[in-house]
DNA sequence: CATTTTTATTAAACCAGTTTAACGACTTAA
DNA sequence: TTAAGTCGTTAAACTGGTTTAATAAAAATG
């Protein structure tokens, strides 16, 4: 747990009393490729941080998959419109390869935030940094191509493309994986 | 300012003395319509709460407008981006009618998160609102049609149709303002 | 390793938007 | 009160994507 540690102190530093104690609450899970940690209907009481693999965050839309995000290693996620609003869950988050994340409670979280000014400022800085990257996303979807934001993806996380099949990958930038397949076509010529 | 204390006071308890703590940081500030509290280039070094008018979040691209949100009543906005990671700004915000808002400065928001547990806690949940907020958006722009997003907006903001300008609504949506034309006639047509 | 299933490519027809340009209505300023 | 600028609509030609379907290639499975 030494990557969660380093990454909570990464936004502030926690002394070691109010470290140990939000690990106590964490546990670990292991996903095997395909396994879920959220499907629809579920309650969504868990806030993870992802240690190892990846984690597609996607929804389904008459029998078509909409995919939001792929979480890769070092970050924090949980489907967060049912975490805060403690609605059932609209998305899946599952693991599109072997996956290792930890997961605290919300109310455990709540307890963690409440008793420790530290924690309650990590828990700040971490969802302003959530809020910037995803601002981040909005910013791409609404002014760019979708040449463009492949070749950005390409660019900025070249593992995705390895680690995800493309269909996925369409999804994610928003186009059929007919279209996408277009593009890269388009791109070889070039 | 007693909106904006009730704003506060809606996320999480705040005592007397740390409230009149933060808000001897808060000033006014009155736009005419067209003022710009941000410019492209700019430091961006305060928070702002709108309490009366309307504000624009946009970008020029290639001399092109693009706009990210508009900021009515009762929120909390800057440009946000530039405010956490200290660069200039790329954005304008501007007034699209006479405004009121008030302005905190980041040095004195991170004073008084650092001097009060609860102003802290306030922060993280706005922060947490904010996100959710910007989430909605995206999956808005990720699933809908150009046509739905409109029907959307036209229901869920209808005053805000009354009050801006309709390439400015167009250019929200993410189409040109023949394509918003266009949209709006074959709604009246059905 | 042979079979089944999943994933990626290609082609053809189609369509919802764009671009450009012209026009009319409304607003603003001199 | 005329002239200049702004805003919304319309039309025509275009374009970058979609849909559907067939096929090929790669991966998973017994």
């Amino acid at each position: 747990m030494e990557n969660l540690r380093n990454k909570i102190l990464s936004y502030t530093p926690v002394n070691v009393a109010d470290m140990d104690y939000i690990f106590q609450f964490y546990r670990k899970i292991r996903l095997r490729k395909g396994g879920k940690l959220i499907k629809p209907g579920d309650r969504v009481d868990c806030f993870y941080y992802l240690d190892v693999g990846c984690v597609n965050y996607y929804k389904l839309e008459q029998g078509e998959i909409k995919v939001l995000e792929f979480y890769t290693e070092d970050v924090f996620f949980t489907d967060l419109n049912a975490y805060v609003l403690d609605k059932p869950a609209t998305y899946f988050l599952e693991a599109t390869e072997d996956t290792i994340v930890y997961a605290i409670e919300k109310i455990n979280v709540e307890k963690a935030f409440r008793m420790s000014h530290q924690l309650e400022r990590f828990g700040r800085l971490s969802m302003q940094d959530a809020f910037v990257r995803t601002f981040t996303r909005i910013e791409r979807l609404n002014n760019r191509t979708y040449e463009e934001r492949y070749l950005r993806l390409l660019n900025k996380r070249p593992s995705l493309i390895q680690r995800v099949p493309q269909y996925l990958i369409a999804s994610y930038l928003g186009l059929t994986p007919v279209g996408l397949s277009k593009i890269r076509k388009r791109l070889v010529k070039n």
